[in-house]
DNA sequence: CTGGATCCATGATGATACTG
DNA sequence: CAGTATCATCATGGATCCAG
């Protein structure tokens, strides 16, 4: 008679405690797009491409009373930054495994008419870079596609950074500009990259953009590239 | 028109490609109760309380179609095994990441009336003893609890695994014997635990007792304790 | 008995339009 | 900019039934 949670899962297992938090269609996207940065909702609805807004608002409000999310508003200010709680970012590790598994295991290509966003070809990459322990020694990357935020991935020769780029005024090894899909057909191209792809410019001296074009050889991982002995039973199947 | 994918998100994202596999209700939790070994569909539904038979039907079929899980027909033979495929079995740092994530940030307790899997509460110990490297040489503990397998959890003093107990024949060197409520009591209470809980017993030589005892110390985890193994994945999330 | 299928109710999500 | 409102659809839950 009683129905306290009618969405809870009911089991003595903390995986299924953590999946009612993050389960739900949307959550993990949301957490992924905040991962960066605080995000207001319509950057939100941009990233996120196919939400509505009601669905939107659903899961923001839920990941609140769960504690994952915390919406800034300042009084006299029209907009909510949405940020995650330190819980929220705690799921990097989770979104991190999530990831590597579906660049190890999700064969489907693309189809020609998803969005896309730099940052998340971007985390893609420096996943990527960080797993393999790709060193190069310290370079600091800067991307710049138009209508988007420039992102700067930089890695120290043992750890891969990336993060939107707040201050200019470092100077970048290599500059890379490019349009959105220019940048998506770069990255994840199968085999050694043209240099002067249609679309892409890329900047820098010469070494260093060798630095970077040796470095991101490394991706994308092919299936049985990021770990040995996958025999790939994935049936790339529509349903 | 078309609409060829009506659950996918679009996005251009291997991590939401990644969810449209396994991001539905109750598909992840299928995926942790085969990590341990093939299981029949009634099986399965004694493990995952409170789903209906449909659903676990719909929830076998889209992870068949999408190769994570194959079942194992004989001919003459009544029972249907499910297994993972190499695929879905290498979702375990998934299954991981969100088991240690929710140790760490679900403080919710358990309902009264949850029904106990040996198999979700032993995970979850052989989880964090593998992440604290707690090293307690090599040994072997045989848990029994009455109207389940038996499992056994071992290390080499490097590497704690956790299985259900087909080769009987190798000496434990403490033997767990507990009903499910009192199993989950005993591991999950807080502070020292009193060896001679009600509905348990421990048997074995009084060092490995001893030994056994310590190494559980560190379960269940404090919130703050687990948290530092990986914040080496980029800590710094503000811009 | 296992391994489902069927019917129905309901809640979650999607599409579209509109508002403070 | 940040949502609401309304309606339609789909996925899930509850209960029951059935075939090998």
């Amino acid at each position: 008679m009683n129905d306290p949670e009618p969405r809870s899962y009911g089991h003595f297992c903390k995986l299924a405690k953590a999946l009612e938090h993050v389960g739900d269609r949307w959550a993990l996207l949301v957490v992924r797009d905040l991962m960066l940065g605080p995000k207001r909702f319509t950057d939100l609805m941009d990233c996120m491409a196919g939400v509505t807004p009601k669905t939107l608002t659903r899961r923001l409000r839920d990941l609140e009373a769960d504690g994952l999310v915390a919406p800034d508003r300042e009084p006299g200010r029209r907009e909510v930054w949405y940020r995650l709680t330190p819980a929220g970012r705690d799921l990097q590790p989770v979104l991190d495994e999530l990831l590597l598994w579906g660049m190890r295991h999700v064969a489907e290509q693309p189809r020609p008419d998803e969005p896309i966003h730099p940052e998340h070809v971007l985390h893609a990459l420096q996943l990527l870079l960080q797993r393999e322990s790709v060193d190069v020694g310290h370079v600091r990357w800067v991307v710049r596609v138009p209508g988007t935020d420039d992102y700067v991935l930089s890695s120290d020769g043992t750890t891969w950074d990336l993060r939107i780029d707040a201050d200019s005024k470092a100077i970048p090894d290599v500059t890379i500009t490019a349009t959105r899909s220019a940048l998506a057909r770069f990255l994840t191209a199968q085999g050694p990259r043209d240099r002067h792809t249609e679309g892409i410019e890329i900047a820098g001296k010469a070494s260093a953009i060798r630095t970077f074009l040796k470095a991101i050889e490394a991706f994308p991982p092919s299936a049985t590239g990021l770990r040995a002995a996958h025999t790939t039973e994935l049936a790339g199947g529509s349903r």
